[in-house]
DNA sequence: CTTCTTACA
DNA sequence: TGTAAGTA
């Protein structure tokens, strides 16, 4: 990570992904989608401080289920700096709405489990009583 | 289809 | 870096 003229950091497209641990890649995925505009230096691409916020909002976007559509919005509303109260109201309901659907995963697999559980018993005393053996 | 990852040239 | 194939 290079100071830059500005006193501000740069980055590299490695330090970046090594930091946040992702892949080149995905950084580049990103761009791909208008996300993130890393500044050029020919070949080269130096990402800011600020690019490196932006990448931690995507990536909080994805933790809490949002879809890269939903990240851009989201993105999009950030760097015009309006309808801010819209658009944490909005990413609220999607923390909400994800915590729901997990947690009904959770009771599916639980549910799952415990099916797996009951018959994987019937089995075992099948095995244990010779019953399984077919003679 | 979406969202990347891995890999090759 | 583009592309292609694989993934979940």
């Amino acid at each position: 990570m290079a100071p830059s003229a500005g006193g501000g950091y740069v980055y590299t497209i490695g330090d970046l992904a090594d930091f946040f641990g992702i892949t080149h890649r995905a950084l580049r995925f990103y761009e791909d989608k208008g996300m993130l505009k890393p500044r050029r230096v020919g070949q080269k691409r130096l990402y800011s401080n600020k690019d490196r916020t932006k990448l931690r909002l995507i990536l909080n976007g994805k933790q809490i289920g949002m879809t890269i559509r939903e990240i851009q919005e989201f993105l999009e509303s950030y760097e015009l700096r309006d309808g801010n109260d819209v658009q944490m109201r909005k990413a609220l309901a999607k923390i909400r709405s994800q915590r729901l659907l997990l947690k009904q995963r959770r009771e599916s697999i639980e549910m799952s489990l415990q099916e797996l559980e009951r018959v994987e018993k019937i089995i075992a005393g099948m095995v244990e009583a010779g019953t399984a053996l077919d003679e």
